[in-house]
DNA sequence: CTTGACCTTCCAGTAACTGGAAGGTCCATA
DNA sequence: TATGGACCTTCCAGTTACTGGAAGGTCAAG
């Protein structure tokens, strides 16, 4: 398989299967005689749990984590657990923030008449001091 | 005012604010003598206005264009308006994926059991097709 | 044998900083 | 007046996770 194939089967940009293994993130896979990259069901199988892992927001490095307890046939399922609710804990920690954002900005924006006169408590809000995120 | 003391009442650290500057965000304060910035009452009010901008996730590039409508006299409340909710917007977004990575992965987790045996639905949960974020 | 799709590498850019190195300034104290 | 320490200067590089372009090689079909 090429990686344009690759590409396609994980939903991952050929741009980016390259990057990840530039990082050694993935192994390289073996090469043709003209040079392209030549991907087995192994390799693929393995770009598509990276790119699950991805979507699910995980940050490389944990990715790398998340790998390497894969091939540990000794690992506990404590760990990978462990890691999965660390993350977890860091989406919440966003959504925590997004969301203080969120009100706030609501909080500006309502009192804020929108029409075509210049004075806008919006403006007033962010040039007072506690614009409190 | 030195950068340092700018630093400590706008919250912003002292290399920001030179970021801040080397990117156009604002104007380059007065110098002394020795080389050292001066910042003036205005130039903090400014600088407080990023910070607080920053402080509810705007980017930089909006951030610019609050400051000129800020500076523009003759605005219309209706434009800073439209771009605080172009900006709430984006937060509903960001927080609708995190949601949906959110319940994926405690859904993923719940069924783990964490303990020492190595089986673990979440490791094949990410190695099958459809982790779908 | 040519054409076009696909592949290769390398370098640079994105967002928004942060950190280190090497060296100059300021001012209070001895 | 000298010196010491805190603070300042600039420049370059690194971070995260890619993405884009340029210049050129490969492969399969017609």
């Amino acid at each position: 398989m090429n990686i344009g194939d690759v590409a396609r089967t994980t939903g991952l940009n050929s741009r980016t299967i390259r990057f990840y293994e530039s990082i050694g993130l993935v192994g390289e896979p073996d090469r043709s005689a003209g040079g392209y990259r030549q991907y087995s069901e192994k390799d693929v199988h393995r770009l598509r749990f990276v790119a699950s892992a991805r979507a699910l927001g995980f940050p490389v490095d944990e990715i790398r984590h998340l790998l390497a307890l894969y091939d540990d046939r000794d690992r506990s399922s404590a760990d990978v657990k462990k890691l999965v609710l660390h993350h977890v804990g860091e989406i919440d920690r966003k959504l925590a923030e997004l969301k203080a954002m969120r009100r706030t900005l609501l909080h500006l924006a309502e009192r804020c008449h929108g029409d075509e006169r210049p004075d806008c408590p919006i403006l007033e809000g962010l040039s007072a001091r506690g614009a409190s995120a």
